[in-house]
DNA sequence: GCATATTGACTGGACTGTCAATCAAAAATA
DNA sequence: TATTTTTGATTGACAGTCCAGTCAATATGC
């Protein structure tokens, strides 16, 4: 197959300069591991190599598999490092906000387009692995635990909401429509010819609350003078 | 690599039990093309191979080659295929839908779920190449204009809604929300591990809709009264 | 000096793309 | 109509390439 016509190598080294030779275990399996999620986001599921990603964490090919023992298992590890990100994020956000389902959802939403999760690379890793995942049930199996948690989360808060604001909707439908907004804004960023910013699309998924929910979010987001109105703050 | 330790080898031909030996330039092509579909639903598109094509349409592998001279060539022409087949559906549900823009939104949504498009093995293919979208400008190249066709025609039924229903929403971003559900939704039916239906997607996008303009759809769909309440028909 | 991380050449397997031979249908000929 | 020729689709063996995984040799830190 005539493809790689222009190899497109990639560029030595994420790192500074200089890594030290000897690195403990874990270190150098986060490396590893994030060198993975860039090649991924660059050339794809189909196209990353073990050669690739090693070139990328500046070290050799042979290391990998000293690591990881098998490209699958590479992979599932990078994975599981993207999975457990994501719910470390929105479980921080959602511990750092009021008890409130209002601002609960309200950070949760914004978790998603953090600039530490909402990466170019990290968004093109996931849909990676989404493409792959159907065919080998081992990633859904090794992350669905981690999905069901926040469904519920999200249905519980929009449960609260709907009571709260005696919305007509079903709050087990808001939520899904939520949640796939946001899946579906992610895919978007990436597929659209002219790729819109984080920034674009938490406004998109805002809208849609707004939506579901138009005496807690307005088009700018949470509506902050609810309990000004005589709304109980909880 | 170990990992096909049990090969799981497409079953033998799709088509029923006797083809002509000769067939029709076309027809070969599409019937090679179906079996990719097939193929990429269930191994993935790292995993698709042009012995396994060939096996799962019944011939040779040399003949994938014959018609069409590499791997890239049938993949992409795969990818033009379902993206027409996308087109041509949402088309005619709009044409033989009424020129009011409520039913028109009703039927480019419901033709989204449509059984011939929103099968397994094309959700899947889809995912397959969502997933590898990124990193091959190709494929976003050659299907972009027919997004784009989409987008506008939402947006533009969206905005007649707006005005119609006297929404306080930005129809561009209700526009986006739907689509993205769509998207969204598609992406949820294969990725959960408990995947729902086609009817169950649907609910949820019409949901979205209800949402947003909730004068012309209710949970179940079309609120097909609203002419009797003195809303001009059109 | 010992234990362990690291390197890179090497191997075996899988897969793509080629091609000469084959074969069935259509056209030409008797 | 029966027989031969032509045409072009179809096959499968083969060559070349790519890549995952191995391993003996080497470097490094303790």
């Amino acid at each position: 197959m005539k493809l790689n016509v222009m190899p497109q190598i990639a560029e030595r080294a994420i790192e500074p300069a200089r890594l030290p030779r000897k690195l403990s275990r874990d270190a150098r399996r986060r490396q590893l591991v994030e060198a993975t999620i860039e090649v991924l986001g660059e050339r794809g599921y189909s196209r990353t190599t073990l050669s690739e990603v090693a070139i990328k964490a500046g070290l050799s090919h042979g290391l990998v598999n000293f690591h990881f023992q098998s490209k699958e298992k590479l992979l599932i590890e990078t994975l599981l490092f993207l999975a457990e990100e994501y719910r470390a994020n929105w479980t921080a956000a959602l511990a750092s906000a009021p008890d409130d389902p209002q601002c609960q959802l309200d950070a949760l939403l914004r978790a998603d387009f953090n600039a530490a999760i909402c990466t170019p690379a990290r968004l093109f890793a996931w849909c990676s692995f989404w493409g792959e995942a159907q065919a080998r049930p081992i990633y859904q199996e090794r992350c669905g635990s981690n999905d069901e948690l926040y469904i519920k989360m999200l249905e519980g808060i929009c449960t609260r909401l709907v009571d709260q604001g005696e919305y007509g909707v079903d709050p087990l439908q808001a939520a899904r429509v939520l949640r796939v907004t946001v899946e579906g804004v992610w895919l978007d960023m990436m597929t659209m010819s002219d790729p819109y910013a984080r920034n674009e699309g938490l406004k998109t998924v805002i809208a849609c609350a707004s939506a579901f929910f138009p005496n807690h979010f307005d088009a700018n987001g949470l509506i902050e003078d609810r309990q000004a109105f005589g709304n109980v703050f909880r």
